[in-house]
Parts: C-alpha cells; structure tokens; sequence
DNA sequence: AGGTGGACCCGAACGC
DNA sequence: TGCGTTCGGGTCCACC
C-alpha cells in the first residue's frame, strides 16, 4: 500500500529514468485510468512531452513537463511503476499503461486493482489542486507539536482519523499511523483535541521517525508493492503495530490487540497506548 | 460542519 | 476439492 515513503522511493528511482528524456510513445490500456478523460487522448498529449523533474507531494507523484504541463500519478493501492529497457521485459497481468522514452526505455505502469489514476495538469492548475486537498509534509519546518495540538483543537474525531486525513498531515495512511502511534504510545481513539501539547510533539516525532525508516528501507512490501527497479521494500520488517495482532508488544509482551477505527483495521498494545 | 460509511476494484484468505 | 463470502485500502461523495 504506496504511502509517503513508498511513493518517495517510487520518486527517486524514476526521476533519473525519466527526467531530461522525452517520450515519444505512450500507451494506455485502462480507460479508468485517465477518466473522466479518453485513454487514447491523454496518450496523445503526452507523447513528445520532455520530463525536467518528478515530484512528490502526500502520496501523489507529479511528472513535471518542459511545457508547464504535469501528469498527476496516484497509486492508491496496488499502482507501481516499472522501468527497464525496451524488450528486456515480460508482459505481465494488469499492465495498464506504457510511456517509451528516447533513450530506449520503458516506463511500464501495473495497477491491479485499478484503483490508481493518471491526470493530465496545465499550467498552473496543480498547485491549487493539490493545496485543496493536502496539508504539510510531515518533514515540513512549520510542523511542530504545537502547530498539531492547534490543528486539532476542536475535533473529536479519533487520533487515528485525523492522522489519516491528508488535509491535516499529507502522505500518511493506515500502516504508518498505525506505527507511529504505538511509538508515540498514543490509543488510537483518543478524541483528537485532547492532546496536550507534550502528546502532540510526541506524535509529530513518531511519525517523522517511522516515515524516515519507511524511506531508509526502500517501503514496505506487502503484497503488490515494487520499486520502479523490480526491489522489494524491507519496512515491512520493522512493523512494531501493523498487521500483528496477537503478536507479543515489543515494549511490554501484552498482546497488540485489533479493532476498527475509522473503517480501518487498526492494531495497537493495549497496555502500552492505554484507553481514553 | 464535522464525522461516518459506502462505492470503487479484485486477489487472497477464509468458511462451509 | 470447490464453491461462495469476506476483507482490505485511499479517496471521494452522500448522508447524518
């Protein structure tokens, strides 16, 4: 499940591979990919396209062109990208999109679920867009304990609700919300606007600490998830919360319990991050 | 207005 | 063994 430091490592492998190159043939084969918008249109506008740069911002990956334009990638769940040169690859299942650049490689695009999305931006246009729906980078220099306690006050949604909200924090999802509260030792359905402010500088150090480790282990690899150079992620080693229920805390040996917040699964150490 | 739950999608895991 | 059912997960949207 691609968040912030599975799209980050995403970024760094395809930005070499793909910036100061041009594409000069682009194939789409999911028409939900690109809707509302035609497949083949979009295909068309991005051939001859010259990529300076590929972003991140949250979980979406942006394709800067030289014209000002920007292709928007998300990859929700099971989205991942491939690149390797022409002909040196096998076709594989759920293939949904391939860009062939001018020095002979391809950028193949897998979603299985179909979930991901691609969108073509003007000039100009992303910048709100994306400003709509994302708060800071958890790494941001304005985020700060008590910028989070602030953020917060007045929300009683559960802690873990709002951490999974991209418009407070961008790039987190139920995995790393899930290892950063059993760091910061925080029960997940504590109401939002009670932390304190030692509580939300807590949070705000467990989340910048397990995103950096997600970053240094290449992400987590669970079922779909590749890098762009075929490798897996190693974070999925270093879960201390997620998916473990049953599993002994590696603090205090109480078994991490499992309930359901916010719809998702959410494992926790009951005596660790103790009930509100 | 803020919060919750369903829809979208499909393979894996589970239950009978 | 084989079938049907449930689950998950990010984001959007309808509803409370």
């Amino acid at each position: 499940m691609p968040e912030l430091p599975e799209v980050e490592t995403v970024r760094r492998l395809l930005e070499p591979a793909l910036a100061g190159r041009r594409i000069v043939a682009a194939e789409i084969l999911d028409s939900r990919l690109t809707r509302p918008f035609a497949p083949g249109l979009v295909a068309t506008e991005l051939v001859g396209q010259h990529v300076v740069a590929v972003q991140r911002r949250g979980k979406y990956l942006s394709i800067v062109f030289e014209s000002g334009r920007v292709l928007l990638v998300h990859l929700r769940m099971t989205g991942s990208f491939r690149v390797a040169p022409r002909g040196s690859y096998s076709p594989s299942a759920h293939r949904r999109a391939v860009l062939s650049m001018d020095n002979g490689s391809d950028v193949a695009y897998r979603d299985v679920r179909r979930f991901g999305t691609w969108e073509l931006f003007e000039p100009g246009e992303l910048d709100p867009y994306l400003e709509a729906r994302l708060g800071p980078e958890p790494f941001a220099r304005t985020v700060t304990g008590h910028w989070l306690v602030e953020r917060l006050s007045g929300r009683r949604a559960p802690l873990k609700a709002v951490l999974l909200d991209q418009r407070v924090l961008a790039g987190l999802g139920n995995i790393y919300v899930d290892e950063a509260l059993w760091r910061a030792r925080l029960h997940p359905l504590r109401p939002a606007s009670s932390l304190g402010l030692a509580e939300g500088t807590s949070i705000v150090r467990a989340v910048r600490a397990v995103l950096r480790l997600g970053i240094s282990r290449q992400g987590a690899t669970l079922r779909d998830y590749v890098a762009p150079d075929g490798d897996e992620g190693a974070m999925q080693d270093e879960f201390r919360a997620y998916g473990r229920e049953g599993e002994p805390c590696d603090r205090c040996r109480a078994p991490l319990a499992r309930i359901v917040v916010a719809g998702r699964g959410t494992t926790f150490c009951p005596r660790c991050q103790p009930e509100p």
